[in-house]
DNA sequence: CAGCGTCTTTGTTCTGGCGCAAGGATGGGA
DNA sequence: TCCCATCCTTGCGCCAGAACAAAGACGCTG
């Protein structure tokens, strides 16, 4: 399993509680694995054997649907776990997470879960809120899908972006790993045709500047008060 | 508090393995509170003072956006908790939950949740494996917003009502509790309009039978092909 | 540096379902 | 019993955005 690097691990909130010897007893369990672009760490559907903590890169989980479309369910950012199926009682992986930059994944094996929690209360604790995060962002979408119309809800994505993946950058804020108009269309439910459209539209108005798999948003603010409605 | 029904309580998944003690404890600390037809348990944006546990009735979860929409996050049904803002880091309700039917609700104080939890570590993985559960619907649902057209979200939303709260009658299934054309449409993100007539549709067709706040499923199979796709 | 695959842009056509409008049914309350 | 508040149905015009189509641009590889 080679060296993992344990600074790495000490800066995230959810560890900085532990006690060296029980975050060494969890370290003893892990595994650490290198995934190259476009690599998926596992696959929807499969079976749940693991669970991961992203330490470095980024992934987008896309749930296929059964007449063959696409979505991104979410994007995981580095300190955040996932694929912990086995704790909310699923046999299987409801997504799959491929990595949109090079990432490295920290993985256990199912059945430490319980030691995580048990040993752990915090880790418990922490978990639960994070999945009560997760929870109300995915409200939030549901909401924007059902009330907002395209371009809203592709401002407030792309604010999500910059606020959880945003690189400050001279003139603007840069989306920190490769996304495609593809990816933001299937995290907005539209086609990248509108995506496409949509952006060189704000372009124009010189709220972003756009690229090949680059996004750089030049003026939030503004992006923000579209988002919020009054255009 | 008058007098807590034990019964309704143990009956509950959650607190079979309780001891009768712990359980005793528990509910020294609640309250009981009825809550008439359309009245509301708290207000989306109130300060979370208390979390809960619906023992009778039906509550739909609403949320309203800034420029006055609303929309449906979810149905509570009896013997599920909600509204511990609390124990996921939230100062706030989220969402107002309003009584679709006469309903009976358990109050706890928040301070409560850690007794909840600590005490009897089973609550803890049970209440975590709730908000999994609602996590992957609402996935489903943003899947299903993102790429199913307007009459196979309904029927998805239908199936699920009935799933959740289906009563088997003379003929096909009930839905268990007064829900209206602008319900339906609440939770699937379109008009009542649109549902309204799509129900119709249906009801030609032998499928399901209306009236007024009343939906009755007289071919469930059918319903499901429907909702799968091939129209 | 030429070739190729992937990603992006932009135009045109077409349609699902929303907005608007009007009328009808149902049930509860006085 | 009648009235009134809701709730439901249905018709019609319109438009945001999907579908279809076809070029261009970028960057990697050999």
């Amino acid at each position: 399993m080679a060296a993992i690097d344990r600074s790495l691990v000490r800066a995230l909130p959810m560890f900085e509680k532990l006690s060296d010897a029980d975050l060494d007893r969890l370290l003893a369990r892990a595994t650490l694995r290198r995934v190259p672009i476009g690599e998926a760490v596992f696959e929807q559907g499969q079976k749940a054997t693991q669970f991961f903590l992203l330490l470095h890169g980024r992934l987008k989980v896309t749930q296929v649907t059964s007449d063959g479309q696409q979505i991104i369910v979410r994007v995981v950012h580095p300190g955040d776990i996932f694929g912990f199926a086995k704790a909310l009682m699923r046999e299987d992986y409801p997504g799959t997470p491929s990595a949109a930059a090079e990432s490295l994944v920290l993985c256990w094996p199912t059945e430490v879960w319980g030691l995580f929690v048990e040993q752990n209360p915090h880790l418990a604790v922490n978990a639960m809120q994070t999945i009560g995060q997760r929870l109300q962002e995915a409200h939030t979408r549901i909401r924007e899908m059902a009330t907002e119309e395209v371009e809203r809800r592709v401002a407030h994505a792309v604010l999500r972006l910059i606020d959880q993946a945003g690189r400050k950058e001279g003139g603007g804020i840069r989306i920190d790993f490769p996304i495609s108009r593809q990816d933001i269309a299937e995290m907005t439910g539209t086609t990248l045709h509108t995506v496409s459209r949509i952006l060189s539209a704000w372009e124009a108005k010189g709220l972003v500047e756009g690229g090949r798999q680059k996004l750089l948003v030049r003026d939030a603010a503004g992006l923000a008060t579209l988002a919020e409605g009054e255009s």
